[in-house]
DNA sequence: CTTTACCTTCCCATGACTGGAACCCCCATA
DNA sequence: TATGGGGGTTCCAGTCATGGGAAGGTAAAG
C-alpha cells in the first residue's frame, strides 16, 4: 500500500504519517524505488492513532498507548491511568473554557453594539472587573 | 518604570513584553542605558492585553481591541463583532471537548483498571466504535 | 511520448510564547 | 577598588502537531 491509500483509509493526511514516522510511531518498509510499503499492520496502527488523536491524546500519550496496545502482558490499570489523566486535563480546559465564556457572553449581552464609542467589553478590558 | 515593575503590575512575564513589543503592540521608549522606559499608558496597555488573553482573544484580535480602545470615534458594533466571532469559537472548541470528554468518560468507566490485559479503551481505539 | 498523478526529501511557517547563552549596567559591601 | 548580585539587553533555538511548497524521481494513463 503507498501512502495515498493509506492516508485515505486511515483518515490521515499524507503529511502527518510522515511526520508519524519521523518521530517513530510507525515503520513501514520500503519498496525498491524508495515508496513507502505500508503492511495491513501499518494501517491499523496509523488508524488506531487517528482515533487516539481525534480524542485528544497528546503524540506521548499516543506513544504510550500504541506499546501497552502492543503488549500482550498489559495491565488495563495503565490505560486507564493515561486516560483518566488525560481526562483531566481535558476537564480543566473545559472548565477554563466555560470561565472565559460565561465573562465573555455577560459581555457581549452588556453591549449594544450600536455606531456609538461606548462599550462595556472595553471598559471591562480597560479596568479590569 | 522598567521592565522588571511592569511585569509585576500588569501580571506578564517579561519575556511576554518583550516579545509583545516585538510585534509590535506596545513601544515603549528607551532610556540612555538601552533599558526599556514604561510610560504608565504602556502599563495600562499591557494591562488591558493580560485581560483580553485571559479571555482567550488572539493576539491580532488584540491588535484590534486595542486599535477600537484608542479610537475615541470607534463603533461599539465592532467591538461586539470581535466578542461574538470569538465567542462562537470558544463554543464551538467546548463542544468538541465535551464530545471528546463523553466519549473518553465513557470508556475510563468501562475499564477495569486491573493487571489483566483486557481492556475497553485500547479496544474502541483498535476497532473504532 | 507526454501528461498527469503520485511519491520522495527538505526547509520554512504557524501561535504565543519559553529557556538559555552571552553580555551590559547599577548598586552595595568588604 | 574589586566583586558580587540582581537587574537589564539581544539573539537563537525549542515547543506541539502539523501544513505549505519547492525540487525532483516514478508510475500509470492516453
Amino acid at each position: 500500500m503507498n501512502i495515498g491509500e493509506v492516508a485515505e483509509r486511515a483518515g490521515l493526511p499524507a503529511k502527518t504519517i510522515r511526520y508519524y514516522e519521523d518521530i517513530g510511531l510507525v515503520k513501514p518498509p520500503r519498496d525498491a524505488n524508495g515508496y513507502r510499503a505500508f503492511r495491513e499492520s501499518d494501517l491499523h496502527k496509523l488508524a488506531f492513532l487517528a482515533r487516539a488523536r481525534a480524542l485528544g491524546f497528546s503524540i506521548e500519550d499516543c506513544r504510550v498507548l500504541v506499546g501497552l496496545y502492543q503488549d500482550d502482558h498489559r495491565a488495563s490499570a495503565d490505560v486507564k491511568r493515561v486516560a483518566e489523566e488525560h481526562l483531566t486535563r481535558i476537564d480543566e480546559k473545559i472548565a477554563q473554557l466555560q470561565g472565559m465564556r460565561d465573562t465573555l457572553a455577560t459581555l457581549v449581552n452588556a453591549c449594544h453594539g450600536d455606531n456609538r464609542p461606548d462599550c462595556p467589553i472595553l471598559k471591562d478590558l480597560a479596568e479590569g472587573s
